[in-house]
DNA sequence: ATCCTCCCCTAC
DNA sequence: TAAGGTAGGGGAGGAT
């Protein structure tokens, strides 16, 4: 901002600013924005979409200039020509006044929208401020730099307990009372004395705790942060990370026993141990007390032992008392009353599971992990002479080590080691030789088999079906027709115990996400927005962590069965309805803006009321590698545009160019992608001959872009223009004349000296064309259609090439004139009613534009996916889906769409106009019910400008739409300008 | 036929 | 009061 200096001041008196939004200022740049602007209230709020970077919106800005220099050159007053007073006339008119148009280019961030309207009230101006400043007060404000550095969690790595007593000393919070344990105390060796210390912990907390946290979305601002260190069911989640982080990214502890062995593997029976620690998260806590071990012990978040708090592990002396996992506090106290409880100690189970897996790698390079406690080992290559021995030896050494015991199972598959631990338990091991599969598994519950849960149980049930025997009973295809082919089939094996998985096989992440489905509660749409946002950023950091980036985002709500009241578990989220939408981006991301852009995006589909959110979750998946992303990146770049695309090629390449600025250009995010020598080398033979490129249209290029073509031609393009521009030089000096007499045209992006270019490298039909057009064209066809190479007439060939605003504001009569000299027959399918119809609308007020109040976006169709559309082809498919209208969705998917991922270069007048009628239509679709959206569109397409003619003017056309839009639906006729 | 989304189920 | 997460797999049904 500071760049543009005090041009700002008669910037916001000349467009009568009344307000300022601003997304991505830091708090000292506002206070400076505000001086500037004599005092306006700045608003700054979290769902003001992040701006285009600066430097690339200002690539174009020269361009925009030049093109309303060349306009205004031959259209001094419009006026005279009886064009209808509007945004398109004031925007030129006041370009023409030369001086208004700063060359900084400040002109085409002008922008309107005025949404506080409804999003603030727009009587509390003074309001608007204030909340600017609580907002950024959010250390997950994505302009709060210092957030990265407060990632929460166990994902990063084993600092657990340093972080969390720091946050516990620094913030005062002395809620977190499960890691003050008393087991990290070694002096506390009684049970009595446990009990009290946990209980006046318990309670200090209580009086300890400051107001402002809590249990709820609704009383503690970092509620998701301070979720997942007391989540157990988190730690569980998320220990797999951790575990491939410290154990399989290096050699580290691994120990092939008898690698010479490998070649006899397949001739050897296969011996799988499975290996699973007793009640993990009691004995871990136990582990140096030993008076505690013969007494009923559970681990729990709450000793109240009137609360709802759930046991997540009971030691097996509880056990014979009835409690189990899961329970609540209360029910668990009743059944045993003298029932321990004490406390989680995540980091203690970090440190055990450690000590676990560093002994099986010791011993076994086939590991596979299922949890923190429990794990399979493929000893066949091993070749143990007792694999019983082995076993044993394995959890002396456990039990040794972590002061823990774990129950080890040895059978000839990994069904039927886990059934042989399930026998084993507590602290025992059991051996099923193949030949004794059958006995075990005939009397065997089904329920016991892994992959057959609650549910399925209970439909076995319902056909009689209670142990493997019976399951057996059934026939492989009478399963799959009750179960679907993959269950019928694992039941089938399994109920022989048939398993044909392998040990160790490494997996790769599918999908990395976050949810809270407790204490989420909400008052407004608000409250939802600030966690959505939360969920977003550790979603993401969550990713960054892996270095891997996500195309498709699940967005999943959990919404309070209409007749369900609150939830028997305190602060629980009851009898919910699972809700989940998603989207499949065609480039991956772990952006924290994107997935804030999309989530919101989904969360509009669900139309829910936010007192019914009980939780809340996001996933990413369709996974890559960070890197992979990055070389995925060049398939988008410009290299790629020039050799892969003829027809965008030909656009470029002289005598074939349609229009001299419809092919802006690959998108700039391409920028980069290529530089090196070798690339160079590779690709040269592929691209278009020198000779065969538009100088025109090349230099009308942003300078980066052509710079990058540059480069691709290992710098001749530059020089190769300076020749044939010396070479034209003669016969340009009109172009000079007009340069130098308006001081806002970049000599080298001069519009009309690429008329005159045009002229040279045209055909003769061109050079008539061009003729006509200086020797007094009607203005009246405006810019775009003054650009169309027509060969037999001056109008242009179809409505579909006209920019509809300009035609909107013409002369009555002559837009009759127009509308009648179309020929019919080119005109293009989905376009030209749309134009005729605003035209008959006018009249007659009753033809309905929209086939019904459903608007296509959702989702993108496979195509999106598969192949890489020229922005003109997007939005002729968005139209014609667009008309089909299935009954979902929201525009700006369609625009976050082409703006993550489409070249957009051949845009075309058809897909300017049509993407006009579907934004005026949109608009008026939404602007009562969902202005936000209007809003998210308004700001996406202004990103578009920045990338291409097409959406700029598209932008150029929709914006007065919507400014007047937004003025008779919200009575307010504010002016409110973005800035970068 | 194959893929996709939106669920549900399962395991720890 | 209490911290009901995470991730893979599969099925139904629809789109291509």
């Amino acid at each position: 901002m500071l760049k543009y200096g005090g041009r700002f001041e008669n910037y916001f008196s000349r467009h009568h600013v009344t307000h300022i939004i601003c997304s991505n200022l830091p708090d000292s740049k506002i206070k400076n924005l505000r001086s500037f602007s004599g005092g306006l209230p700045v608003v700054k709020p979290t769902w003001v979409l992040e701006s285009v970077a600066a430097n690339k919106l200002l690539s174009w800005i020269p361009y925009q200039l030049d093109q309303l220099a060349s306009e205004t050159k031959k259209q001094p007053k419009l006026s005279a020509f009886g064009f209808k007073s509007g945004p398109v006339l004031d925007d030129l008119e006041e370009s023409i006044s030369g001086q208004a148009v700063p060359q900084s280019g400040i002109a085409t961030l002008r922008t309107s929208c005025s949404l506080e309207a409804n999003i603030f009230g727009k009587a509390e101006c003074t309001e608007e401020v204030e909340e600017c400043h609580s907002v950024s007060d959010d250390p997950f404000h994505p302009n709060a730099a210092e957030s990265a550095d407060q990632a929460p969690t166990y994902c990063m790595e084993n600092h657990c307990e340093v972080e969390l007593d720091a946050a516990v000393v620094v913030q005062s919070d002395a809620g977190y009372h499960s890691h003050i344990s008393p087991c990290q105390d070694p002096k506390s060796d009684h049970n009595d004395c446990l009990e009290d210390h946990i209980i006046e912990e318990s309670s200090s907390s209580k009086t300890i705790r400051p107001s402002t946290t809590g249990h709820s979305t609704l009383s503690d601002a970092n509620f998701v942060e301070n979720y997942f260190k007391f989540s157990r069911l988190h730690f569980i989640g998320t220990w797999r990370n951790r575990y491939r982080k410290r154990f399989l990214s290096s050699a580290n502890g691994f120990k092939d026993m008898n690698p010479s062995r490998n070649a006899f593997a397949t001739s050897q029976k296969t011996t799988i141990i499975h290996v699973d620690m007793d009640c993990f998260f009691v004995s871990v806590v136990i582990r140096k007390h030993s008076d505690l071990k013969d007494k009923p012990v559970a681990v729990c978040h709450s000793d109240n032992s009137r609360g709802t708090a759930e046991i997540s592990s009971a030691n097996y002396p509880a056990r014979n008392h009835g409690v189990k996992a899961g329970m609540f506090i209360r029910d668990a106290k009743a059944l045993c009353p003298q029932l321990v409880i004490l406390p989680y100690n995540f980091d203690a189970y970090e440190e055990v599971a450690d000590q676990f897996y560093d002994i099986l790698h010791k011993h076994c390079n086939k590991v596979q992990a299922v949890s923190c406690d429990e794990a399979f080992i493929d000893v066949t290559d091993l070749r143990v002479e007792d694999p019983e021995l082995f076993a044993r030896a394995i959890r002396t050494e456990i039990h040794e080590t972590t002061g823990c015991t774990a129950s080890a199972g040895i059978a000839g598959s990994m069904l039927m080691a886990r059934v042989a631990t399930r026998i084993a338990k507590p602290d025992g091991l059991c051996y099923i030789p193949s030949e004794k599969v059958d006995d075990y598994l005939h009397e065997l519950p089904v329920k016991a088999l892994p992959g057959i849960g609650h549910v399925l149980e209970e439909k076995l049930k319902k056909k009689q079906i209670n142990t493997c025997g019976q399951l057996r009973l059934i026939s492989k295809e009478s399963l799959q027709k009750d179960f679907g082919v993959k269950t019928g089939d694992m039941l089938w094996n399994f109920s022989r115990g048939i398993d044909n998985r392998l040990v160790g096989v490494f997996q790769e992440s599918k999908s990395i996400g976050a949810d809270v489905n407790w204490g989420v509660r909400f008052n407004d749409l608000n409250d939802m927005k600030d966690f959505l946002l939360k969920l977003c950023k550790e979603v993401s950091l969550r990713l960054q962590g892996c270095g891997l980036k996500g195309r498709t985002i699940t967005l999943k709500i959990k919404k309070r069965r209409s007749d369900a009241g609150e939830p028997v578990k305190y602060m629980g989220c009851g009898d919910c309805e699972n809700l989940s939408r998603s989207v499949t981006l065609p480039m991956a991301t772990d952006d924290v803006d994107v997935f804030q852009r999309i989530t919101a995006q989904l969360f509009g589909y669900f139309h829910i009321d936010a007192r019914d959110i009980r939780g809340a979750g996001l996933q990413a998946s369709k996974l890559e590698s960070a890197d992979r992303n990055m070389r995925g990146h060049e398939k988008y770049s410009i290299r790629s545009w020039l050799v892969s695309s003829p027809a965008r090629k030909s656009s470029m390449a002289k005598g074939k160019g349609d229009q001299l600025y419809s092919d802006i250009g690959p998108p700039v995010q391409a920028r980069g992608s290529f530089s090196g020598g070798e690339a160079y080398v590779a690709h040269r033979a592929t691209l278009p001959a020198l000779h065969d490129l538009d100088v025109g249209v090349i230099e009308s290029l942003p300078p980066e872009v052509l710079s990058e073509i540059n480069d691709l031609y290992a710098g001749e393009l530059i020089s190769f223009i300076s020749k044939k521009k010396e070479k034209n030089a003669g016969n340009n000096v009109m172009d000079e004349e007009q340069s130098l007499s308006n001081p806002l045209v970049p000599p080298n992006k001069d519009f009309v000296h690429n008329v005159a270019e045009k002229i040279k490298s045209s055909e003769k039909e061109d050079e008539q064309y061009i003729n006509k057009m200086i020797q007094g064209l009607p203005e009246t066809s405006g810019s775009v259609t003054a650009l169309l190479p027509e060969t037999d007439s001056l109008m242009p060939s179809s409505l579909s090439q006209v920019d509809s605003s300009v035609l909107q504001q013409l002369p009555e009569e002559l837009l009759a004139d127009v509308l009648e000299s179309l020929p019919a027959h080119r005109r293009p399918d989905f376009m030209s009613n749309d134009v005729y119809l605003d035209h008959i609308r006018d009249q007659t007020g009753a033809i309905d534009f929209l086939p019904s109040n459903n608007l296509w976006v959702g989702n993108p169709p496979r195509w999106v996916d598969n192949f890489r559309l020229s922005s003109c082809q997007l939005l002729n498919r968005i139209a014609v889906l667009y008309n089909k209208s299935s009954p979902r969705g929201q525009f700006s998917s369609v625009l976050q769409l082409i703006m993550s991922e489409y070249p957009l270069d051949d845009g075309g007048d058809d897909a300017v106009n049509c993407l006009c009628e579907l934004m005026k239509q949109y608009i008026k679709l939404k602007i009562e019910t969902d202005v936000e959206e209007i809003y998210t569109c308004s700001c996406l397409l202004r990103r578009l400008t920045s990338r291409s003619e097409l959406f700029l003017q598209v932008y150029n056309c929709i914006i007065p739409h919507l400014q007047a839009a937004v003025g008779e639906t919200y009575g307010g006729d504010l002016n409110i300008c973005f800035i970068e």
